[in-house]
RNA sequence: GGACCUGUGGUGCAGCUCGGAGUGCACGCCGGCCUGUCAAGCCGGAGGUCGCGGGUUCAAAUCCCGUCAGGUCCGCCA
């Protein structure tokens, strides 16, 4: 039907016979006889030059049929790809007329979400949103190729799953012939893939679709896509050197350029010097410890078990109404307070001046070892907070990233793998830790003892990547032996019964030779987006839901017929 | 479950503090003119349940209460 795409003609072009099909971007008349008409498809736009009677409209899907020709003297368009060329002696074929669009098809155009949402086939027309999609295949391509090439299997897991409350709940879907039960869509393949290791799979992989029936964010719906991969006989270095290659390939793939190899860093100096476990190396500074700098002070407000400081660059103008909210803002965050010290030039020159509430109190030391610890000069802010060593970190983490947020565009892309998390979580109400990643994460070798004695101090095998402050993924080792299952079950107040309801057929299939075994996942939604320069996952989805689940192009969720209902065995309460 | 922002012709906004006739801007749309435009230009025109419901008031887009929708975030997301 046609010979080639709107945004690929050039001057190599020149003199052929072409046939493009698309749809009117825009048309500019000029009398009865002349009308310029931008013809788009997803390549791109091109202008042909109609000097026939044709009426055409706005989004209206046409066939032209012309001769490619270079433009005339001084007519180039340098913000149009093909700007160099037009086809002329063009017939006009119109397959399809078209109402006026609800929106201008043009990226600039901002619309509503939910107006976008409603015409999503309307808004994937738009060049942004061609190019994320084609994106987004180009990176799923690059990761299959990857997987392939290290020797990964990809194997399909069932979506109708079986219930086994874990964490995130999960969207259950009731079962026609044995009414009154349900499978449930799967939050991940986790232990379909655990599962395929003691089936002697080796290297398994899979672009799989995961279900989290969990409140939407601009980095989280529904139904997400992870790269999904479970290998056996492999170290925690293996896995992280698998998933590397692939991320590395996806974002050569996307940009063109391949980003340096992955640093690692370990949980708690990500806690230290950035306050969280997926640190934005984009910005610069970093979390500075100020215990030896106060360890001898006066100043109640800042004795603490920790005192940490943050230096802003360029914040001494911050007005003190700013500061005051800012203070405000880590009290919210859990702190018992925040310091402030502008500093300035000193008067009559030479060295630097702090101007704080707290300047007066501290000593000479305490002033030249706050400015040298945190490396701030004139012109800057440095925020203390003295605290539980955990909070001054979270709380100055957050601020951190809250004064010095960057565009997601914006800056380069630094992956950063997060290692030797804890096993545990603070212990909870029932007066057992929970686990921080899964119940299956094996312990750090070096920690094994201290299980019972000293969990929450207990480093695990498990690790994150993370990309410009978004946690892409996570992974494990995983527990392959029984009797090291068992002692986490037993830390993590996990009965017998429990986990032989919730995990039995694991638990039984771990007796019959599983491997050890170690895996990850992560998120591609989420990597496309950043790689996009997008700063939220719906604009790499095609059709995303909106943040309260709904989907304003077709209307879901919406009641079934009382028919259906009762085929399916259900009836609603209070109806 | 909670906090905040937004909702005004098809689209994006202004108007809202301090109540006084649906007032304005840009884009789009319709008609006319126009043979080198390219976010074309010029002239003319149409298009409104100010999200919805209630309250206060002589009078509500504007103030108050509720509610719905979209967004951002907290909780939640092993």
């Amino acid at each position: 039907m046609r010979t080639g795409l709107c945004g690929e003609v050039g001057l190599d072009d020149v003199g052929a016979r072409v046939r493009l099909c698309g749809w009117v971007a825009r048309r500019r008349e000029h009398g009865e006889h002349l009308a310029f008409v931008d013809l788009r498809d997803r390549s791109g736009i091109v202008q042909c030059v109609v000097d026939t009677s044709v009426d055409l409209r706005s989004e209206y899907v046409v066939c032209v049929s012309g001769v490619v020709r270079r433009r005339p003297e001084g007519m180039e368009n340098p913000n149009l790809e093909t700007g160099e060329v037009e086809i002329g002696d063009c017939t006009v074929e119109v397959l399809s007329v078209a109402e006026p669009p609800p929106f201008l098809v043009e990226d600039r155009a901002d619309v509503e979400e939910a107006v976008r949402l409603r015409h999503r086939y309307v808004d994937l027309r738009r060049p942004r949103m061609q190019a994320n999609l084609r994106l987004r295949a180009t990176v799923v391509s690059a990761i299959r190729r990857a997987m392939e090439r290290q020797g990964f299997c990809e194997i399909e897991t069932p979506l109708l799953w079986s219930p086994t409350p874990e964490g995130a709940r999960e969207f259950a879907v009731p079962s026609r012939l044995h009414p009154g039960t349900f499978y449930v869509l799967p939050q991940s393949p986790q232990i379909a893939k655990q599962l395929l290791m003691v089936g002697g799979v080796d290297r398994y992989y899979q672009i799989a679709r995961c279900l989290r029936d969990e409140d939407l964010r601009a980095d989280r719906q529904f139904e997400f896509t992870q790269l999904d991969m479970e290998a056996s006989f492999v170290t925690q270095d293996d896995v992280l050197g698998f998933v590397s290659e692939a991320v590395l390939d996806a974002a050569e793939a996307a940009t063109g350029s391949r980003p340096p190899a992955i640093e690692q860093m370990s949980w708690a100096e990500a806690l230290d010097r950035y306050g969280t476990d997926k640190p934005d190396l984009r910005i610069e500074t970093a979390i500075v410890d100020l215990g030896e700098v106060f360890a001898s002070s006066e100043v109640r407000a800042l004795a603490a078990p920790a005192v940490k400081g943050l230096r802003v660059r360029g914040g001494s103008g911050t007005s003190r109404a700013a500061l005051d909210a800012l203070v405000e803002r880590a009290k919210a965050l859990g702190a018992r307070g925040l310091a402030w010290f502008r500093v300035n030039e000193r008067e009559g020159g030479g060295g630097s001046s702090l101007d704080s509430p707290l300047a007066r109190v501290l000593s000479e030391e305490e002033r030249e070892g706050l400015l040298r610890a945190t490396g701030a000069a004139p012109g800057d802010l440095v925020l203390v907070v003295a605290d539980e060593h955990r909070t001054a970190c979270t709380v100055l983490g957050q601020l951190r990233v809250e004064l010095a947020a960057k565009p997601v565009g914006e800056g380069p892309h630094r992956y950063v793998w997060v290692v030797q998390f804890p096993l545990f979580e603070a212990i909870g109400a029932d007066g057992h830790p929970a686990a921080a990643h899964h119940p299956f994460t094996m312990p750090h070798p070096d920690d094994l003892d201290r299980i019972e004695t000293d969990p929450l101090s207990v480093r695990s095998q498990a690790y994150d990547l993370v990309l410009n402050g978004w946690e892409l993924g996570s992974g494990s080792v995983r527990i392959h032996r029984a009797d090291v299952q068992a002692r986490v079950f037993k830390a993590l107040g996990v009965s017998d019964e429990d986990a032989e309801s919730r995990f039995g057929f694991l638990m039984n299939a771990f007796r019959y030779g599983a491997p050890p075994h170690a895996g990850f996942a992560f998120g591609i939604d989420r990597l496309v987006a950043v790689l996009a320069g997008e700063e939220s996952i719906r604009e790499v989805v095609a059709f995303p839901k909106t943040q309260s689940g709904s989907d304003p192009l077709t209307g879901a969720p919406k009641p079934l017929p009382v028919s259906s209902l009762a085929e399916l065995g259900i009836r609603i309460a209070g109806r």
